[in-house]
DNA sequence: GCCCAGGTATAAA
DNA sequence: TTTATACATGGG
């Protein structure tokens, strides 16, 4: 992997397991918008454009520094993801399929408070609304820096009130995006500390929030702390595991069972036929 | 109108 | 411990 500077920002070289709309349209993060082929989000308060040609991979709007210290490891880049897809392949024939199917998801390394409030809104909830919940709070509550918004921070959310956040019509989940950010700002619960502890601990930590239980908990872990050992399992998650591998539980995934899990899900969700 | 959406809190059995 | 229901909002 080498990354060059271009007009706009840098172009890598050497990056393979990486497709852009398996990795930033699946569900996992939701700030970032396609334009013909072309994809633009928001992330460590930066705005970037990120393409491919297909061989290469570009990032506008950036420089070098910012790459080394922020996109390539916000994009995960270093990890082996053909390694660890051939190891998945190995544990279940379906396993196979599923990585065959969608081989350029990576887990991005999204920063943990805004992976834990995307997912306390993401409940019960589709992701065209998630989207449009989450543009509204930055707008309302998020810095602007030039022509777009950083995502709120916990601590300006911890100076308001559900009430302030009728504007995002989020509903029933506004306590819970208060509660969350008055317990992460206060360091009633320290997200950064989830990095290291045993998972079962990471998990009850973030499960004291109100409107955190053990999916929102998976995601955020997942997503925002890269535990790549979380399993997020959904209504339609397990019905995909109990048709698909009957005689398997979630220990069986192996140490990479979160990306296991992606896999799975993208290839379920892409071919709902194999649960009739 | 009715149903559902990458769930969770709460009450009741 | 397990099971049922409400919860806000908006698209299909």
């Amino acid at each position: 992997m080498e990354c060059l500077k271009t007009e706009n920002g840098v172009k890598i070289t050497g990056v393979s397991d990486l497709d852009l709309a398996q990795t930033l349209d699946c569900g996992q993060s939701f700030r970032w918008v396609e334009n013909s082929g072309k994809f633009s989000g928001v992330a460590f308060r930066r705005k970037v454009i990120v393409y491919s040609d297909g061989e290469n991979l570009y990032i506008d709007n950036t420089t070098e520094e910012d790459f080394e210290n922020i996109w390539k490891n916000y994009l995960d880049l270093e990890l082996d993801y053909g390694k660890i897809r051939g190891q998945i392949s190995e544990i279940h024939p379906i396993l196979k399929e599923a990585c065959a199917y969608a081989p350029g998801i990576r887990i991005l390394r999204q920063e943990p408070w805004e992976a834990l409030c995307s997912f306390i809104i993401s409940q019960n909830n589709n992701i065209k609304r998630i989207k449009g919940i989450i543009e509204r709070l930055c707008e309302n509550f998020g810095e602007k820096i030039d022509d777009f918004y950083a995502f709120p921070t916990a601590e300006t959310l911890a100076s308001l009130s559900p009430e302030d956040l009728s504007p995002i019509r989020a509903g029933f989940r506004h306590k819970y995006i208060i509660d969350g950010a008055r317990k992460v700002a206060s360091g009633e619960v320290d997200l950064e500390k989830c990095r290291n502890i045993g998972y079962d601990e990471a998990r009850a930590e973030l499960m004291k929030i109100k409107g955190v239980g053990g999916k929102v908990a998976d995601c955020a872990l997942l997503f925002g702390l890269h535990r790549i050992e979380a399993f997020p399992v959904d209504v339609w998650m397990r019905r995909a595991l109990e048709k698909l591998f009957p005689n398997m539980t979630e220990n069986d995934f192996g140490d990479y069972a979160g990306i296991a899990q992606q896999y799975i899900f993208h290839y379920s969700r892409m071919h709902p036929e194999i649960f009739i």
